[in-house]
DNA sequence: GTTGGCATTCAAGAACGTAGAGTGCTAAAG
DNA sequence: CTTTAGCACTCTACGTTCTTGAATGCCAAC
């Protein structure tokens, strides 16, 4: 544990850094407050450098936070004194407008985010497979197709074409009966496996053992539904950091992003914030950023979880509790 | 008209400058083909920049295209020779195995275009709205919820949410009923017209009156139908090229690229291929970029239009023939 | 424990010099 | 009239050197 004043400099030193991007002396306005002089400041920022909470970029440079002097200041420093009920009128304007799980609801609190933070954000969506399935369809669209459609009570609609080459209409209306019949009301990460179960025993397979391909298409439509669900906004407000002047570094972040490599830095099992820093997260261009992420469950139980990337320097004062609120205000969304 | 001698030079210069993207100069091996000396080319280059088809970066510098140089190279060199049946097993392979008109296809033959090209490709495909409407459907999905449904003879489904909120299902699939009856085998683009004519003097009026949020969720699915419908690959691949080193014009470009800005630059209305180079697109971040774009028709009639966006020092060469053998393909299609 | 003073370190930028690529011009040859 | 060799000239890219100023570390005194 650092001294209260250790604490304060520290503190000052995080804060400064993060507005301005460049190292911090031992001089200056901003240390008024501790009513000491700039020595004495050198001499605690010596020591704090010792302890391994601040780095020198060269020799005779100010000081920058290191990542354990983040983690110090996001871990100790800000736990105390966070004003819990935040007060984020457009943020509640959008939650409460729309429908939970709808895409567009995610969308729009994602630009918010963006927004409101100047970051990158992302959330990995509640999958879907604990959705009910509520009507399977097959509509003919022209003389040689159709189209399957399954309809969840989600409102998510999966779909798939079908080439009929001598399949009658008629045949398959009665294989889709059977299948409303036996499906309706089951959640659709059961659906292959009942399919499986049923079709040894029932009428379905004589039908079926025919349509090979209607039962293929059909099956891709499920899997579809157990595909991850990724949103993301603002990809490139992180681009106007200084931290990404370089046009490598540039590069390789946008690639990484383009190839969404970058959903795999989120750990969808946390509980409550996670906030990984710099080499935390162990992808080589991610060593100057950071990211913050907090999990959301929805009524039905399912878990999300909405992520913010921003450089190490990022303001984690602003964006954890409003990350904090906004998960907090999407799982009880609804109640 | 140029001289033989001096289009050869230019063509020389331009194709060059393509590969290598630094000034020509006169001496080196490329001039072997002449037989002549620099000094030759000198005041050849002298006379080629005199005339506007070539610009020099500096005093003593090699000399490097002119917007005007490559623009002749476009329309008067390339213009001969070159061979219309090119050979791209690969495009044929992909164009022949899917339905035209399905978005995987068109997304497949973009990334395959970014890929030959390494420049960005882009899509603005045939709209949906000669689309006939094949069925209307209504769905409850949840006990105050309803899904409805509009699917169309190209396999495209609009969907919107309903708060049921003390409307009947009964009340509202008989409206469906009729508003099948109605619409299906019209053109998207027909339905609001048809339906405000209708309206007037049928049955309809009785139930739409009551439901107006019916019809407002009805008539904002069917909006979605006139949109445009964009495709982008390859978006970043540009990045790499020694014009995007400066980070500032990355910047601009991404941001472009992101608030689809870019999309507004494609001459939809044009026959054959068009070649927009730097300046000639009225965006300042594009000035130092080249839009090939091309239409293709599919069997209905339809028009879309494929276009690649690369630096200005773009080839050409390959490109041209490339965009107007796909282009054709996809519109042969089918016939 | 705190402070003022002072030598020291280093980055950033200006000023200068050099090497090399490329040009334009001229005069002679074809 | 066209081509060519030769040469002076121009400009960039790059490396070296110097200066300036911000910041430090340390020491002795408070």
């Amino acid at each position: 544990m650092l001294t209260e004043r250790r604490a304060l400099i520290l503190k000052t030193i995080v804060e400064e850094f993060v507005s301005t991007a460049e190292p911090v002396g031992s001089k200056g306005d901003i240390w008024a407050h501790l009513n000491c002089s700039s020595a004495t400041i050198r001499n605690e920022m010596a020591a704090l450098e010792e302890l391994g909470y601040l780095e020198k970029t060269h020799t005779s440079s100010g000081r920058i936070p290191s990542e354990q002097g983040y983690r110090y200041y996001v871990d100790e420093i800000l736990k105390i004194n966070q004003p819990k009920e935040s007060n984020y009128p457009k943020v509640d304007e959008i939650l409460g407008s729309y429908i939970l799980g709808n895409d567009d609801v995610i969308n729009r609190a994602l630009n918010m985010i963006s927004e409101l933070t100047s970051y990158t954000s992302m959330i990995l969506g509640p999958s879907n497979s604990r959705s009910l399935v509520k009507k399977i369809e097959l509509v003919k669209i022209a003389p040689n197709e159709a189209l399957i459609l399954i309809i969840t009570d989600k409102g998510h609609v999966e779909k798939r074409k079908l080439f009929l080459d001598g399949l009658e209409m008629q045949d398959l209306q009665q294989v889709i009966r059977i299948l409303n019949d036996f499906l309706v009301n089951v959640p659709v990460e059961d659906i292959s496996r009942k399919l499986a179960y049923e079709l040894n025993s029932i009428e379905l397979k004589e039908y079926l053992q025919y349509h090979q391909t209607l039962l293929e298409a059909f099956m891709r439509a499920f899997s579809k539904f157990n595909e991850e669900r990724r949103f993301m906004s603002g990809q490139y407000n992180l681009l106007y950091e200084p931290e990404f002047n370089d046009i490598n570094k540039v590069r390789a972040f946008i690639e990484a992003i383009d190839k969404e490599e970058i959903f795999r830095l989120i750990d969808r099992n946390a509980k409550g914030v996670t906030v990984k820093i710099g080499s935390e997260n162990k992808l080589q261009f991610m060593e100057n950023c950071t990211i913050i992420s907090v999990p959301y469950q929805v009524p039905t139980g399912e878990i999300g979880t909405i992520a913010v990337v921003g450089p190490k320097r990022m303001n984690y004062k602003k964006v954890i509790p409003l990350l904090e609120y906004i998960a907090m205000n999407m799982s009880d969304f609804d109640k």
